[in-house]
DNA sequence: ACCTGAACACCGTTCAAGT
DNA sequence: ACCTGAACACCGTTCAAGT
C-alpha cells in the first residue's frame, strides 16, 4: 500500500504543450500561496483552483488528488534543500572535520531559515502525507553527501561514518525542527546553529574514541549485521 | 488565534455522572482503535461514534470538534511519555553525567516504542494538530526534569544547563523520529540508544570544554540576552 | 443529564460537454 | 489537447426531539 501511495502521489499526467505547463506552474504556486495566507486547514482544491485561474476539472487533470499538491510544493522546498547541503558538502571536501561539521549546520539551518515561512507550513504537511518516499529520498540524498565530504576529511577515521552520518543529520533535523516549533527568531537560529556545532564536534570525536572498541553489548549484536540493518538509509520497510 | 484553537481542542464538558464518565472513556479508545486498524484519513465521526457505540451527537457534546478528539488521544500518549522521563530522572539523580544521560535516553526511547505503533499513529496526529501547546508543555516538562538531574550531577558542571537540556533532547527526539520514519525494527532501536549515549555524553564533554569561553561572534550576542531568548522552553509565541 | 439521528453546509472528485 | 462546472458521495457539525 506503501508504495503505490506514494507513486500516486506525483502529477498524473505530464503537460505536453506551453499552455498547460504554464497551467501546473500557476496550480503549485497557488498551492503555496493558499498555504501561507489561508492554512492548511483552509487549503482547499476549489481555493487553490480559483487562486490559479482554472477550473477544479483542470486541476484534476494534473494533480489525482489533493495531496498531490502538497506533495508537489514539498517536492520544491526539499529540493531546494538537497541541492543547498549538496553544493556545501562538495565545497568543504578534504577540509578539516571541524570545518565540514560546521559547513553542514550552516548549509542545513540556512537552507530551512531562507524560506522559513515555507519551510514551516511544509512540515506539517509532510507529516500528513506521512513518512513519504520523497522525505526518505531527500534524506538518503543528503546523508550520502555529508558521509562523502565527511570521509574525506584528513583528520578523521571513523568505523561506520555511515551511521555517524545519519545520527549527527538526525539530531540537527530533530533541533531545527524545535526552533521551528517554538517559533524561533534570529537569535535563536543563531545559539541552534552554534549548539550543533559542539553537538556534532562533539559526537564525533567521542565517536573516533569510543567507537572502535566494542563499548556494550548492544553495539556489538548489530556491528555484525548488513548495511542494511543500520539506522541510515530505508533500504527496506 | 492560536492560544484560543488549543483551548477549545480540550473536551467541552466534564462529565458529571458515571454513564458519560463511561461514555467518554469509550470514545477516546474508539479513537485509538480507529486510527489502528483504519488509519488516520479513514478517522470520521461518525465511525469514531459507531465504534464507542454511541451516536454523532453524544460524541459531540463532549469534544467541540474532531481535532479535540485526537488531541486526546495524544493526550494520553504524551502523559505517558512525561511521567517515564520524570521518574527515570528522579531516579538517577546524584549520579554521573554518564548514567544520567544514558538513563534519558533509555527512558525516552523506551516509553516510545513501548507502543509503538500507537506513536507512530500519533506523530501524524501531532503534526495536524500544529505544534500543539499539548506537546510544547510535554516538552517543558521533560526538559525540566532532565535540567533538574543534570545539574546534580557530580562530576559536570555546565555554563547553561537549559540549553544544553534543551539541545540534547531536540537531538534525542530528532533520532527517535527518524526510527520511526524508517520503520526501524529492535536492532534499529538498539543501534539509535547507543549512539544518541555516544552523541550526548560527546556533547556534554565538548560543552563542558568549549561552552565557558566566548568562542565565536554568535555565541556571545545570544549570551548577552535574557533566558526567555534561550532555544528550550516556549515562553512565548 | 444524557442521548438520538435527520438535516445542513461544505469538500474532494468525476465526467459529459465544450473549445 | 486542454478546459469547464454541474453533479455525486461523503464528511463535520448542529439541533429539535426524545428518555
Amino acid at each position: 500500500m506503501d508504495v503505490a501511495t506514494q507513486t500516486a502521489l506525483k502529477p498524473r499526467k505530464k503537460p505536453r504543450q506551453a499552455r498547460s505547463e504554464a497551467t501546473v506552474e500557476a496550480i503549485v504556486q497557488a498551492v503555496i500561496q493558499v498555504l501561507l495566507s489561508d492554512g492548511a486547514p483552509r487549503l482547499t482544491t476549489t481555493r487553490v483552483a480559483e487562486r490559479a485561474g482554472v477550473s477544479v476539472g483542470t486541476l484534476y487533470q494534473y494533480f489525482p488528488h489533493k495531496q498531490a499538491l502538497l506533495y508537489a510544493a514539498l517536492d520544491r522546498h526539499l529540493e531546494g534543500v538537497a541541492v543547498a547541503l549538496e553544493a556545501a558538502c562538495a565545497q568543504a571536501r578534504g577540509r578539516s572535520a571541524s570545518t565540514i561539521v560546521e559547513a553542514i549546520v550552516d548549509a542545513y539551518v540556512a537552507a530551512k531559515t531562507a524560506d522559513a515561512a515555507g519551510a514551516r507550513a511544509l512540515y506539517r504537511v509532510a507529516a500528513e502525507l506521512g513518512a513519504s518516499e520523497l522525505v526518505k529520498a531527500t534524506g538518503r540524498r543528503i546523508r550520502a553527501a555529508a558521509e562523502a565530504a565527511l570521509s574525506s576529511a584528513a583528520d578523521l577515521r571513523l568505523e561506520n561514518p555511515r551511521r555517524a552520518v545519519a545520527t549527527m543529520l538526525a539530531a540537527i533535523s530533530g533541533l531545527v525542527r524545535t526552533v521551528f516549533e517554538e517559533d524561533g527568531g534570529a537569535a535563536d537560529w543563531r545559539a541552534a546553529r552554534a549548539e550543533l556545532t559542539i553537538l556534532c564536534r562533539g559526537y564525533l570525536d567521542a565517536s573516533a574514541r569510543d567507537g572502535p572498541r566494542a563499548e556494550a553489548e548492544p553495539a556489538a549484536a548489530i556491528r555484525g549485521k548488513s548495511p542494511a540493518r543500520q539506522i541510515g538509509p530505508g533500504d527496506s520497510p
